[in-house]
DNA sequence: AATGAATGAGGGTTCATTCAT
DNA sequence: TATGAATGAACCCTCATTCAT
């Protein structure tokens, strides 16, 4: 039925320009942060005008939200793939962090987590706080995983995520897209650090008592 | 010359007074970003009005100039003082994470270190940014400097050196000068974590021919 | 000519779309004001959407032009069917004030005439100003007639015919066409109510002394 | 204590000038409604600037709503006034009108009560509405006080009083301060025109039963 | 040393209007 | 005949900054 594809090419389009947006706000917010951004710089990007962007998109608030939602989904995503791979919780963290990064620097070209305070309004802010804590409470429990285990080393899960989603968040600053390092490498790179920072080391090990000793992966 | 000690002591007066507002101003610009963050609340929480503070500080740039420039001197600072303190690579790069560490929370509650684009004019930026590099050019040295010493990981250092700086001037955005855990205790959790990251462990220094564990810049 | 039927049938159902929509618009000028009055609301009141509209109707400003002419014809037919009927001052005052509020809650349900300030361009005010001093004028007559064959109170003219028709004019802020007075029943009770305010009572009709009865311009 | 007069004075000073900006921006509304009204404008017609405008008024709704405000208050004071003088019903709503439009004739040069749909939020709106349904609530009793005691006609008195507000609420489009009438004087021809609207004439009253004809004040 | 008042510049958002289809 | 898409102009509002006091 030729006669209908006009319209669902047209929503393609439609949709390719919202996502181009969106990518192109998150741009933007990261290197600018959210009130520094100006619509009017992200629509001549495009080649467009503002008036056109809010064709597209609602207000300046959505963009953040959309742009946050994406990285929430890609967090999400990375940490139900990495489950369904399964092994050590060491292997598990190096799985996550591993799809993260690559769906932030792929999709978002780094994306903003940056939350700036007063950016979102209350209501999404506090939806957005939920997904978050959601996704902060599977690494940590991938962490205190890896602790009962015997790979990672004893601390606190809490301070140690954070460190983890820092070195993560903070990649929106220096990754270049056309840089020397692919994505992919990069996630390689980043991900190993990171778990590294957590496992066991010689050291550390000598110094358990056998009972935690059992089922170290590496 | 007594009739000049009233003098001095007025001088010292508004020079707390000006470091009030810039530490004041360093939460808010963490919290909301620059161009998020408005005087009017600063000096309000601050007690004053906004012209009073613009006698103590010539703008809201020079605001987030002095912030940058403490924070530079906190890691200048703590490099130094690493240096003196000597040990291997591993040691040295600990040291300097716990002393930033604990200067950005001690004096800056968690200082701002985002870099919005725009947010400085070109002049401060080259500059700011001219003694940023030399701060992550000391680290790389030092992650160089473990790598010949066998005791790091070989990596790319810039890569390395931006996911320790990201962990770290992440602190800002979840930190809490009332939170559970000190400054010290904190830096020390950090810091560990960080250098265990690069350290090499018992299977990865076991499995290196002698050949590669000299002279290893990627 | 059976090949000029259907551009007969096509024009007519053209108008008949032109004139739901200068109701539509009429509606929402009346309660919204001119310029808080956005044509996409009255477009989708409609099931139609804005450029349709625009193939109908010029400009915005022609829609509010519409309006005050349908307005404006309503009250010289008033004015001149009551006319027709004849009759004393106080008669023919009553006739056209019922034949004008039963033009205006039947055909744009209760019309605007709110004449803000702006709105028109100022060749359209002209003409439009026109028209309604003649229609005042109208007005202004009947009251002096009135006063002259001694049925109505001495006044000014001018002032009695501005409150008359506010009180009228003001109708389409409180009248709902689903409302439990018919438009017929509205008008008999509002014009009786106004020419009543008019007319002379018991104690001022036999206190005046005749010489007062006669050439009354206030 | 001379050295307080100066903040006093400032304060006055700046009361005087909120003031004037309201009514200012009542003529404004008046003359060209609400969202046709401009604040840069209404700020240059006071010889300011809008940001200056900004510092002593919260909002656009807020000056429509201040406007309001005062409208309402003239209207309970007139209510209060005019039951304090007491006397029949006729004497009793001749009096309310009488102060009503000296008031809003005075005060804000003929206010605006014209309730553009969508221009106060829904919160400030109830709150209006309901005063304004006091006031309207209290017209409403006077007549039917009038009808029971005999010198109001019959009537429904909904749709009288809805006369009566429609041509005192009108008199701000006609109202010119510098015109031949005064506003005192107005105030009478007003009250008295609308008066006699509602009493009852020789005709009507020969009509009435008995029964229905005691307490007549005329 | 500090404040009330004022301003210029800029950004988010809306909307009447047009055009290609 | 009707629509999706786009735009220019305008308006509300904020805020860094200054000035007289």
């Amino acid at each position: 039925m030729p006669w209908k594809e006009p319209s669902k090419a047209r929503e393609r389009i439609a949709a390719e320009k919202r996502g181009a947006i969106i990518r192109e706000a998150a741009r933007a917010f990261n290197r600018r942060g959210y009130h520094g951004t100006n619509l009017d710089e992200v629509a001549e990007r495009l080649g467009i005008t503002k008036p056109a962007l809010y064709y597209y998109v609602k207000d300046k608030e959505s963009l953040l939200l959309a742009c946050h939602e994406i990285a929430i989904e890609i967090a999400m995503e990375a940490v139900a793939r990495a489950n369904r791979q399964g092994g050590g919780a060491d292997e598990r963290l190096g799985n996550v962090l591993h799809h993260y990064v690559r769906g932030l620097t792929d999709d978002l070209r780094g994306c903003v987590v940056l939350m700036e305070e007063g950016a979102l309004g209350p209501a999404n802010l506090r939806r957005l706080k939920r997904q978050r804590d959601v996704y902060e409470g599977a690494l940590r429990e991938i962490v205190r995983d890896g602790m009962a285990e015997g790979v990672f080393v004893r601390c606190d899960e809490k301070v140690a995520v954070f460190v983890i989603l820092g070195a993560v968040n903070w990649i929106s600053k220096w990754y270049a897209a056309d840089g020397p390092r692919g994505s992919e490498e990069l996630a390689g790179m980043i991900s190993a650090q990171l778990v590294r920072g957590l496992r066991i080391g010689p050291t550390e090990g000598a110094l358990l008592p056998d009972s935690e000793r059992r089922g170290e992966a590496v």
